[in-house]
DNA sequence: CGTCATGGTAAGCAAGCGCTCATGTCCAGA
DNA sequence: TCTGGACATGAGCGCTTGCTTACCATGACG
Protein backbone atom coordinates (compact mmCIF):
# COMPACT_ATOMS: atom_id res chain seq x y z
CA UNK A 1 0.00 0.00 0.00
CA UNK A 2 1.40 2.98 -1.14
CA UNK A 3 1.53 6.29 1.33
CA UNK A 4 0.92 9.91 -0.44
CA UNK A 5 3.35 12.38 -0.67
CA UNK A 6 6.11 10.24 0.65
CA UNK A 7 8.23 7.47 -0.78
CA UNK A 8 9.95 4.88 1.44
CA UNK A 9 13.20 6.12 3.30
CA UNK A 10 16.48 5.28 1.93
CA UNK A 11 18.59 3.27 4.04
CA UNK A 12 20.81 6.29 4.59
CA UNK A 13 18.00 8.60 4.86
CA UNK A 14 16.62 6.07 7.92
CA UNK A 15 19.86 6.66 9.71
CA UNK A 16 19.64 10.35 9.63
CA UNK A 17 15.39 10.14 10.50
CA UNK A 18 16.39 7.59 13.23
CA UNK A 19 19.69 10.16 14.69
CA UNK A 20 17.48 13.10 14.30
CA UNK A 21 14.75 11.24 16.56
CA UNK A 22 16.86 10.52 19.15
CA UNK A 23 18.10 14.32 19.52
CA UNK A 24 14.76 15.75 19.02
CA UNK A 25 13.39 13.41 21.63
CA UNK A 26 16.20 14.24 24.46
CA UNK A 27 16.46 17.92 23.72
CA UNK A 28 14.14 19.24 21.16
CA UNK A 29 13.83 20.64 17.82
CA UNK A 30 15.50 24.14 18.60
CA UNK A 31 18.04 22.53 20.74
CA UNK A 32 19.26 20.20 18.47
CA UNK A 33 21.81 21.06 15.67
CA UNK A 34 22.60 19.94 12.34
CA UNK A 35 25.69 18.86 13.73
CA UNK A 36 24.28 16.63 16.74
CA UNK A 37 22.31 14.91 14.17
CA UNK A 38 24.76 14.18 12.21
CA UNK A 39 27.11 12.72 15.03
CA UNK A 40 25.03 10.98 16.38
CA UNK A 41 24.70 9.15 12.45
CA UNK A 42 28.01 9.05 12.19
CA UNK A 43 27.99 11.13 9.18
CA UNK A 44 29.65 14.74 8.34
CA UNK A 45 27.58 17.52 9.13
CA UNK A 46 26.90 17.89 5.33
CA UNK A 47 25.28 14.86 4.63
CA UNK A 48 21.83 16.06 6.56
CA UNK A 49 21.12 18.67 3.00
CA UNK A 50 21.95 15.61 0.31
CA UNK A 51 19.06 13.90 1.93
CA UNK A 52 16.50 16.59 3.01
CA UNK A 53 16.55 20.41 2.32
CA UNK A 54 16.20 21.23 5.91
CA UNK A 55 16.16 20.48 9.64
CA UNK A 56 12.24 20.97 9.61
CA UNK A 57 12.09 18.26 7.20
CA UNK A 58 13.36 16.10 8.63
CA UNK A 59 11.00 16.74 11.56
CA UNK A 60 8.37 16.65 9.19
CA UNK A 61 8.94 13.65 7.96
CA UNK A 62 9.85 11.78 11.70
CA UNK A 63 6.00 13.43 12.71
CA UNK A 64 4.49 12.36 9.90
CA UNK A 65 5.80 8.35 10.37
CA UNK A 66 4.70 8.70 13.44
CA UNK A 67 1.61 9.40 13.72
CA UNK A 68 0.97 7.39 10.32
CA UNK A 69 1.94 4.40 12.87
CA UNK A 70 -0.15 5.66 16.05
CA UNK A 71 -3.31 6.78 14.13
CA UNK A 72 -2.91 2.81 12.52
CA UNK A 73 -2.46 1.18 15.96
CA UNK A 74 -5.46 2.87 17.36
CA UNK A 75 -7.38 1.66 14.09
CA UNK A 76 -6.20 -1.87 14.42
CA UNK A 77 -6.75 -2.31 17.79
CA UNK A 78 -10.38 -1.03 17.80
CA UNK A 79 -11.24 -3.21 14.87
CA UNK A 80 -9.89 -6.37 16.78
CA UNK A 81 -12.24 -5.79 19.51
CA UNK A 82 -15.57 -7.16 20.17
CA UNK A 83 -17.73 -4.90 21.83
CA UNK A 84 -16.81 -1.63 22.52
CA UNK A 85 -15.28 -2.76 26.01
CA UNK A 86 -13.09 -4.75 24.27
CA UNK A 87 -12.70 -2.22 21.49
CA UNK A 88 -11.36 0.46 24.24
CA UNK A 89 -9.06 -1.83 26.19
CA UNK A 90 -7.27 -3.04 23.19
CA UNK A 91 -7.12 0.95 22.14
CA UNK A 92 -5.51 1.62 24.97
CA UNK A 93 -2.84 -0.91 25.63
CA UNK A 94 -2.01 -0.70 22.05
CA UNK A 95 -1.64 3.05 22.27
CA UNK A 96 0.03 2.92 25.87
CA UNK A 97 2.62 0.37 24.62
CA UNK A 98 3.64 1.95 21.62
CA UNK A 99 4.03 5.56 23.64
CA UNK A 100 5.79 3.33 26.21
CA UNK A 101 8.45 1.36 23.95
CA UNK A 102 8.63 4.55 21.48
CA UNK A 103 8.84 6.71 23.96
CA UNK A 104 11.95 8.75 22.00
CA UNK A 105 9.60 9.04 18.81
CA UNK A 106 6.78 9.38 20.79
CA UNK A 107 8.14 12.71 22.21
CA UNK A 108 8.78 14.39 18.82
CA UNK A 109 5.37 13.08 17.38
CA UNK A 110 3.62 15.08 20.52
CA UNK A 111 5.80 17.74 21.71
CA UNK A 112 7.40 19.28 18.52
CA UNK A 113 4.36 20.20 16.16
CA UNK A 114 4.90 23.81 17.01
CA UNK A 115 8.27 23.82 15.13
CA UNK A 116 6.65 22.23 12.15
CA UNK A 117 5.96 25.10 9.56
CA UNK A 118 1.81 26.13 8.78
CA UNK A 119 1.53 23.61 5.78
CA UNK A 120 3.49 20.96 7.39
CA UNK A 121 1.39 21.49 11.21
CA UNK A 122 -1.75 21.32 8.69
CA UNK A 123 -1.57 18.14 7.86
CA UNK A 124 -0.28 16.42 10.95
CA UNK A 125 -3.74 17.91 12.81
CA UNK A 126 -5.28 16.26 10.02
CA UNK A 127 -3.90 12.73 11.14
CA UNK A 128 -4.54 14.02 15.18
CA UNK A 129 -8.27 14.61 14.28
CA UNK A 130 -8.27 11.36 12.79
CA UNK A 131 -6.69 9.55 15.76
CA UNK A 132 -9.28 11.88 18.18
CA UNK A 133 -12.08 10.28 15.84
CA UNK A 134 -11.24 6.59 16.21
CA UNK A 135 -11.15 6.76 20.12
CA UNK A 136 -14.50 9.37 20.05
CA UNK A 137 -16.18 6.61 17.91
CA UNK A 138 -15.60 3.94 20.17
CA UNK A 139 -17.30 5.59 23.28
CA UNK A 140 -20.07 6.62 21.59
CA UNK A 141 -20.61 2.62 20.48
CA UNK A 142 -20.37 1.99 24.14
CA UNK A 143 -23.05 4.78 25.04
CA UNK A 144 -24.95 3.17 22.41
CA UNK A 145 -25.08 -0.68 23.92
CA UNK A 146 -25.28 0.75 27.70
CA UNK A 147 -21.89 -0.67 28.15
CA UNK A 148 -20.18 3.12 28.72
CA UNK A 149 -21.69 5.93 31.12
CA UNK A 150 -20.16 9.58 30.24
CA UNK A 151 -21.46 13.02 29.95
CA UNK A 152 -18.66 14.29 27.31
CA UNK A 153 -17.65 11.99 24.50
CA UNK A 154 -15.04 14.35 22.83
CA UNK A 155 -13.18 15.04 26.10
CA UNK A 156 -13.08 12.13 27.40
CA UNK A 157 -11.65 10.62 23.88
CA UNK A 158 -9.30 13.35 24.48
CA UNK A 159 -8.55 12.43 28.40
CA UNK A 160 -8.19 8.35 27.53
CA UNK A 161 -5.54 9.74 24.60
CA UNK A 162 -4.07 11.77 27.26
CA UNK A 163 -2.78 9.12 30.12
CA UNK A 164 -0.32 7.55 26.89
CA UNK A 165 0.66 10.64 25.24
CA UNK A 166 2.13 11.67 28.78
CA UNK A 167 4.11 8.34 29.07
CA UNK A 168 6.87 10.20 26.71
CA UNK A 169 6.98 12.48 28.92
CA UNK A 170 8.14 10.56 32.16
CA UNK A 171 8.55 6.86 30.93
CA UNK A 172 11.97 5.14 30.30
CA UNK A 173 12.68 1.34 29.40
CA UNK A 174 15.31 2.06 32.39
CA UNK A 175 12.77 1.94 35.42
CA UNK A 176 10.99 -0.39 37.52
CA UNK A 177 7.94 -1.01 34.91
CA UNK A 178 8.52 -2.79 31.46
CA UNK A 179 6.40 -1.77 28.54
CA UNK A 180 3.64 -4.12 28.86
CA UNK A 181 2.99 -3.80 32.37
CA UNK A 182 2.34 -0.29 31.74
CA UNK A 183 0.28 -1.16 29.18
CA UNK A 184 -1.61 -3.68 30.96
CA UNK A 185 -2.76 -1.21 33.67
CA UNK A 186 -3.70 1.57 31.32
CA UNK A 187 -6.10 -1.14 29.79
CA UNK A 188 -8.01 -1.12 33.10
CA UNK A 189 -7.73 2.71 33.69
CA UNK A 190 -9.39 3.46 30.28
CA UNK A 191 -12.09 1.36 30.81
CA UNK A 192 -12.60 2.19 34.27
CA UNK A 193 -13.21 5.58 32.98
CA UNK A 194 -15.96 5.25 30.89
CA UNK A 195 -17.77 1.87 31.96
CA UNK A 196 -20.93 1.91 33.34
CA UNK A 197 -21.95 0.75 36.89
CA UNK B 1 5.76 32.82 55.11
CA UNK B 2 9.75 32.91 53.44
CA UNK B 3 10.66 30.52 50.89
CA UNK B 4 14.00 29.66 51.43
CA UNK B 5 16.77 30.04 47.77
CA UNK B 6 14.28 32.35 46.81
CA UNK B 7 13.05 36.21 47.24
CA UNK B 8 10.21 37.67 46.15
CA UNK B 9 10.23 39.19 42.23
CA UNK B 10 10.18 42.49 42.26
CA UNK B 11 7.70 44.64 39.50
CA UNK B 12 10.68 44.58 37.07
CA UNK B 13 11.42 40.97 37.48
CA UNK B 14 7.89 39.82 37.84
CA UNK B 15 7.69 41.57 34.03
CA UNK B 16 10.64 39.56 32.52
CA UNK B 17 9.26 36.28 34.20
CA UNK B 18 5.82 36.88 32.76
CA UNK B 19 7.21 38.06 29.59
CA UNK B 20 9.77 34.31 29.20
CA UNK B 21 7.01 32.37 30.40
CA UNK B 22 4.83 33.51 27.60
CA UNK B 23 8.04 33.06 25.12
CA UNK B 24 8.79 29.51 26.57
CA UNK B 25 5.53 28.60 26.59
CA UNK B 26 5.03 29.20 23.12
CA UNK B 27 8.12 27.95 21.29
CA UNK B 28 10.36 26.04 24.27
CA UNK B 29 13.49 27.72 25.71
CA UNK B 30 16.01 26.64 22.96
CA UNK B 31 13.05 28.42 20.54
CA UNK B 32 13.08 31.86 22.14
CA UNK B 33 15.73 34.08 22.33
CA UNK B 34 16.44 36.95 24.75
CA UNK B 35 15.60 39.50 22.18
CA UNK B 36 12.13 37.93 22.13
CA UNK B 37 11.79 38.09 25.83
CA UNK B 38 12.78 41.42 26.07
CA UNK B 39 10.23 42.44 22.99
CA UNK B 40 7.70 40.48 24.70
CA UNK B 41 8.55 42.21 28.02
CA UNK B 42 8.35 46.02 26.30
CA UNK B 43 12.09 46.70 27.35
CA UNK B 44 15.80 46.45 25.88
CA UNK B 45 17.43 43.30 24.86
CA UNK B 46 19.74 43.84 27.86
CA UNK B 47 17.73 44.04 30.64
CA UNK B 48 17.22 40.73 30.74
CA UNK B 49 20.50 40.65 32.32
CA UNK B 50 20.37 43.44 35.21
CA UNK B 51 17.74 41.53 36.95
CA UNK B 52 19.25 37.56 36.04
CA UNK B 53 22.87 36.50 35.40
CA UNK B 54 21.45 34.09 32.59
CA UNK B 55 18.97 33.02 30.55
CA UNK B 56 18.45 29.49 31.97
CA UNK B 57 18.09 31.15 35.73
CA UNK B 58 14.99 32.72 34.24
CA UNK B 59 13.74 29.24 33.03
CA UNK B 60 14.94 28.08 36.67
CA UNK B 61 12.80 30.71 38.63
CA UNK B 62 9.70 29.98 36.43
CA UNK B 63 10.09 26.51 36.76
CA UNK B 64 10.33 26.61 40.82
CA UNK B 65 7.99 28.96 41.34
CA UNK B 66 4.89 27.14 39.41
CA UNK B 67 6.02 23.65 41.29
CA UNK B 68 6.05 25.05 44.44
CA UNK B 69 2.63 26.68 43.52
CA UNK B 70 1.32 23.40 42.18
CA UNK B 71 2.53 21.10 45.10
CA UNK B 72 0.72 23.62 47.33
CA UNK B 73 -2.16 23.12 44.99
CA UNK B 74 -1.86 19.09 45.63
CA UNK B 75 -1.54 19.86 49.53
CA UNK B 76 -4.42 22.12 50.28
CA UNK B 77 -6.68 20.05 47.87
CA UNK B 78 -5.67 16.90 49.75
CA UNK B 79 -6.42 18.71 52.93
CA UNK B 80 -9.44 19.87 52.16
CA UNK B 81 -11.46 16.20 51.43
CA UNK B 82 -12.90 14.21 54.50
CA UNK B 83 -12.60 10.50 52.42
CA UNK B 84 -9.72 9.60 50.33
CA UNK B 85 -12.54 10.01 47.35
CA UNK B 86 -13.52 13.22 48.28
CA UNK B 87 -9.60 14.18 48.93
CA UNK B 88 -8.70 12.59 45.48
CA UNK B 89 -11.54 14.51 43.62
CA UNK B 90 -10.50 17.28 45.02
CA UNK B 91 -6.78 16.90 43.78
CA UNK B 92 -7.76 16.20 40.67
CA UNK B 93 -10.35 19.24 40.10
CA UNK B 94 -7.91 21.94 41.43
CA UNK B 95 -5.06 20.46 40.02
CA UNK B 96 -7.23 19.95 36.24
CA UNK B 97 -7.68 23.35 36.68
CA UNK B 98 -4.18 25.53 37.56
CA UNK B 99 -3.19 23.31 34.46
CA UNK B 100 -6.54 24.78 32.16
CA UNK B 101 -6.10 28.18 33.76
CA UNK B 102 -2.26 28.33 33.27
CA UNK B 103 -1.61 25.61 30.44
CA UNK B 104 1.24 28.43 29.31
CA UNK B 105 3.09 28.46 32.31
CA UNK B 106 1.87 24.51 33.11
CA UNK B 107 3.60 23.99 29.86
CA UNK B 108 7.09 25.36 30.48
CA UNK B 109 6.72 23.49 34.38
CA UNK B 110 6.04 20.03 32.63
CA UNK B 111 8.40 20.51 29.72
CA UNK B 112 11.37 22.37 29.71
CA UNK B 113 13.12 20.33 32.35
CA UNK B 114 15.48 19.48 30.47
CA UNK B 115 16.71 22.63 29.44
CA UNK B 116 17.62 23.53 33.28
CA UNK B 117 21.27 23.05 34.35
CA UNK B 118 21.95 19.27 36.18
CA UNK B 119 21.92 21.22 39.86
CA UNK B 120 18.60 23.05 39.22
CA UNK B 121 17.09 20.11 37.77
CA UNK B 122 18.14 18.06 40.59
CA UNK B 123 16.00 20.82 43.10
CA UNK B 124 12.97 20.81 40.74
CA UNK B 125 12.90 16.89 40.80
CA UNK B 126 12.87 17.05 44.54
CA UNK B 127 9.76 19.27 44.17
CA UNK B 128 7.98 16.57 41.24
CA UNK B 129 8.86 13.53 43.84
CA UNK B 130 6.83 15.53 46.68
CA UNK B 131 3.88 16.13 44.13
CA UNK B 132 4.08 12.01 43.21
CA UNK B 133 4.01 11.34 46.78
CA UNK B 134 0.91 13.47 48.12
CA UNK B 135 -1.21 11.87 45.52
CA UNK B 136 -0.20 8.11 45.99
CA UNK B 137 -0.83 8.47 49.76
CA UNK B 138 -3.91 9.55 49.21
CA UNK B 139 -4.30 6.26 46.88
CA UNK B 140 -2.90 4.41 49.29
CA UNK B 141 -5.33 5.99 52.17
CA UNK B 142 -8.34 5.02 50.21
CA UNK B 143 -6.97 1.30 50.04
CA UNK B 144 -6.85 1.38 53.79
CA UNK B 145 -10.86 2.16 54.13
CA UNK B 146 -11.74 0.34 51.40
CA UNK B 147 -13.34 2.86 49.11
CA UNK B 148 -10.49 2.09 46.61
CA UNK B 149 -9.50 -0.57 44.47
CA UNK B 150 -6.21 -0.70 42.42
CA UNK B 151 -3.26 -3.09 41.91
CA UNK B 152 -0.07 -0.10 41.86
CA UNK B 153 -0.73 3.19 43.70
CA UNK B 154 2.49 4.33 42.36
CA UNK B 155 1.31 3.76 38.63
CA UNK B 156 -1.49 4.84 39.44
CA UNK B 157 -0.64 8.16 41.30
CA UNK B 158 1.57 9.27 37.84
CA UNK B 159 -1.48 8.45 35.69
CA UNK B 160 -3.89 10.43 37.71
CA UNK B 161 -1.42 13.74 37.59
CA UNK B 162 -0.72 12.52 33.89
CA UNK B 163 -4.37 13.29 32.78
CA UNK B 164 -3.95 16.91 33.83
CA UNK B 165 -0.09 17.52 32.79
CA UNK B 166 -1.26 16.80 29.63
CA UNK B 167 -3.80 19.25 29.63
CA UNK B 168 -0.93 22.15 29.10
CA UNK B 169 -0.68 20.55 26.01
CA UNK B 170 -3.78 20.32 24.27
CA UNK B 171 -6.00 23.16 26.34
CA UNK B 172 -6.74 26.53 24.86
CA UNK B 173 -9.02 28.64 26.91
CA UNK B 174 -9.96 30.18 22.80
CA UNK B 175 -11.64 26.29 22.60
CA UNK B 176 -15.01 25.07 23.44
CA UNK B 177 -14.60 23.97 27.31
CA UNK B 178 -13.87 26.53 30.13
CA UNK B 179 -11.29 25.05 32.55
CA UNK B 180 -14.39 24.83 35.06
CA UNK B 181 -15.72 22.76 32.58
CA UNK B 182 -12.57 19.98 32.47
CA UNK B 183 -11.90 20.40 36.20
CA UNK B 184 -15.11 18.68 36.96
CA UNK B 185 -14.94 15.90 34.29
CA UNK B 186 -11.27 15.13 35.41
CA UNK B 187 -12.39 15.29 39.00
CA UNK B 188 -14.80 12.04 38.03
CA UNK B 189 -12.77 10.57 35.77
CA UNK B 190 -10.03 10.47 38.46
CA UNK B 191 -12.48 8.85 41.09
CA UNK B 192 -13.94 6.48 38.33
CA UNK B 193 -10.21 5.24 37.90
CA UNK B 194 -9.60 4.28 41.08
CA UNK B 195 -13.28 3.18 42.98
CA UNK B 196 -13.89 0.17 44.27
CA UNK B 197 -17.14 -1.11 42.65
C1' DC C 1 38.56 2.30 -20.47
C1' DG C 2 35.42 6.46 -19.99
C1' DT C 3 31.01 8.10 -18.27
C1' DC C 4 27.91 9.12 -15.09
C1' DA C 5 24.77 8.63 -11.11
C1' DT C 6 24.96 8.04 -6.22
C1' DG C 7 26.39 9.33 -1.85
C1' DG C 8 29.61 11.38 0.67
C1' DT C 9 32.96 15.27 2.52
C1' DA C 10 35.94 19.69 4.15
C1' DA C 11 35.64 24.32 4.36
C1' DG C 12 33.26 28.25 4.97
C1' DC C 13 29.50 32.06 4.66
C1' DA C 14 25.95 35.19 6.45
C1' DA C 15 22.97 35.69 10.09
C1' DG C 16 21.59 35.24 14.67
C1' DC C 17 22.80 33.84 19.26
C1' DG C 18 23.86 34.67 24.56
C1' DC C 19 25.97 37.88 26.88
C1' DT C 20 29.02 42.27 28.11
C1' DC C 21 30.23 46.97 28.82
C1' DA C 22 30.52 51.89 28.82
C1' DT C 23 27.31 55.17 29.50
C1' DG C 24 23.09 57.49 30.90
C1' DT C 25 18.91 58.48 33.91
C1' DC C 26 16.53 58.84 38.04
C1' DC C 27 15.87 59.78 42.78
C1' DA C 28 16.72 59.45 47.98
C1' DG C 29 19.62 61.26 51.47
C1' DA C 30 23.34 64.49 53.10
C1' DT D 1 23.43 71.28 45.28
C1' DC D 2 26.06 67.28 45.26
C1' DT D 3 26.68 62.19 45.63
C1' DG D 4 25.88 57.27 45.37
C1' DG D 5 23.38 53.45 44.14
C1' DA D 6 19.72 51.09 41.46
C1' DC D 7 17.97 50.50 37.07
C1' DA D 8 18.08 50.74 32.12
C1' DT D 9 20.11 51.08 27.47
C1' DG D 10 22.67 51.11 22.52
C1' DA D 11 26.34 49.12 20.58
C1' DG D 12 28.78 45.33 19.80
C1' DC D 13 31.92 40.99 20.76
C1' DG D 14 32.93 36.23 20.02
C1' DC D 15 30.85 32.21 18.87
C1' DT D 16 27.44 28.95 16.94
C1' DT D 17 23.86 28.27 13.85
C1' DG D 18 21.50 26.46 9.42
C1' DC D 19 22.87 25.93 5.15
C1' DT D 20 25.96 26.16 0.63
C1' DT D 21 29.62 25.21 -2.38
C1' DA D 22 33.21 22.84 -4.71
C1' DC D 23 34.99 18.67 -4.75
C1' DC D 24 35.85 13.38 -4.17
C1' DA D 25 35.18 7.97 -3.87
C1' DT D 26 32.75 4.17 -5.64
C1' DG D 27 30.71 1.05 -8.73
C1' DA D 28 27.33 -0.13 -12.71
C1' DC D 29 27.27 0.05 -17.61
C1' DG D 30 28.44 1.08 -22.74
Amino acid sequence: MERQGASEPTPAQQRILDAAAVCFGERGFHGTTTRDIAKQAQLSPAVLYVHYPTKEDVLFEISRAGHVAALEILRTAAARGGTPTEQLGELAHDFALWHARSHAVARVVNYELGSLTPQHHEEIATLRRQMEQVTREVLEAGLVTGEFALANPSLTALAVLSLSVDLGRWFRTTGTWQPEDVAKHYRELAIRMVAAR
